[in-house]
DNA sequence: GAGTCGTGGAA
DNA sequence: TTTCCAAGACT
């Protein structure tokens, strides 16, 4: 173990995160590993998402599902449903899918990083994260925390994704064979709250003395990355269709996909110029209009709305948690302009 | 390798 | 208001 490992691994035992799904350094080294169904839901939850939105829809998940037998059992509109709001849908879909292979096979999760990747989901960050948080195995994690870590310890300049086998090479060599999981835990608690994007606490680093990018003074922009293209602006008509009994017209969306497997409003395709396209023949009236914006555009939804006498196929009563967040919007901006009609 | 795929909070 | 971006994977 290098001396960098060792005074991490001592910060860590002090400053580590306490996470619902997180076996606290004073247990792990009294040989407490924790739960790698837990670790695995965790890490799938958190890819590309914050702790703070993680954390009710991890309670909510291992409520429901304690184990990764119950998920496997799972219809798949509860789980879609359960994990509506969170975002990045095909993440739901891979967790099915690998919770039945799992099932399927022994019911325990695989302890390799090559097991692990070999199941839906499961790419080379995570299969290295469940490796050594579930299993301590000695296996790097390379997120955006450790990126953004090596990039201001070695000082790199090179851009993002560019320099990011450089960043992994860095990593692993400062991962220890003793306490590989809390040494990966760690690295990732450092960047989520030391080593920061915008602004670095350097001055309470534990890393302080050794950061190149600290002495240089430059720690703040690093990484660099590559400039973003710019986000085009999508417009598009969608409909809300009321029966009397409170139900509305709603579909499941394709599998393949934007927002694909969930729950949705029907609606135009959202382009430049997109056709109306009702449902059904109703007197539909203006009920504003939504904006959202997702990874690489903005959205602008015209919504429309209809009361109708009777609902029919596709009608059905839905809580506005069901649906992805844009269609909430649209869903409660269509139920307030019926109600004041 | 470059695009696709969500969301909400912070600055 | 706009931009950035957070424990990435898949095609």
């Amino acid at each position: 173990m290098t001396d960098l490992s060792a005074e991490l691994l001592a910060w860590y035992d002090v400053h580590a995160r306490r996470l619902p799904w997180r076996v606290p350094p004073q247990e792990r080294r009294a040989g407490i590993l924790p739960d790698p169904y837990r670790v695995w839901l965790s890490e799938i939850m958190l890819q590309q998402t914050t702790v703070a939105a993680v954390i009710p829809y991890f309670a909510q998940f291992t409520e429901a599902w304690p184990t990764v037998a119950d998920l496997a059992a799972a219809p798949d509109e509860e789980v879609m449903s359960a994990w509506a709001g969170l975002g990045y849908y095909a993440r739901a879909r891979n967790l099915l899918k690998c919770a039945r292979a799992v099932a399927a096979g022994d019911g325990h999760f695989p302890d390799t990083e090559a097991g692990l990747m070999a199941l839906p989901g499961i790419g080379p960050y995570t299969a290295a994260a469940v490796a050594a948080i579930a299993f301590d195995r000695q296996a790097t994690v390379l997120d955006g925390n450790v990126e953004r870590v090596m990039a201001r310890l070695h000082a790199v300049e090179e851009p993002l994704p560019d320099s990011k086998e450089a960043l992994r090479a860095h990593a692993a060599l400062l991962t220890p064979a003793e306490r590989p999981g809390d040494h990966a835990q760690a690295v990732m608690d450092l960047g989520a709250t030391i080593c920061s994007p915008r602004s670095p606490a350097c001055g309470i680093c534990p890393w302080r003395a050794p950061c190149r990018a600290r002495a240089e003074g430059i720690a703040a922009e690093l990484p660099r990355k590559r400039a973003k293209a710019a986000k085009p602006v999508r417009l598009g008509y969608i409909y809300l269709a009321r029966a009397r009994d409170g139900a509305v017209l709603v579909e499941t969306r394709p599998e393949k996909g934007l927002l694909g497997g969930m729950l949705g409003l029907p609606g135009s395709d959202w382009s430049a110029a997109p056709e109306p396209a009702p449902p059904l023949a109703a007197d539909w009236r203006q009920a504003g209009e939504v904006r959202h914006t997702f990874t690489h555009f903005h959205l602008r939804l015209a919504v429309l709305v209809a009361g109708v006498p009777e609902g029919g196929p596709g009608f059905r009563q839905v809580p506005a948690r069901a649906f992805p967040t844009v269609m909430r919007k649209a869903y409660l901006a269509g139920l307030a302009a019926l109600e004041t009609a």
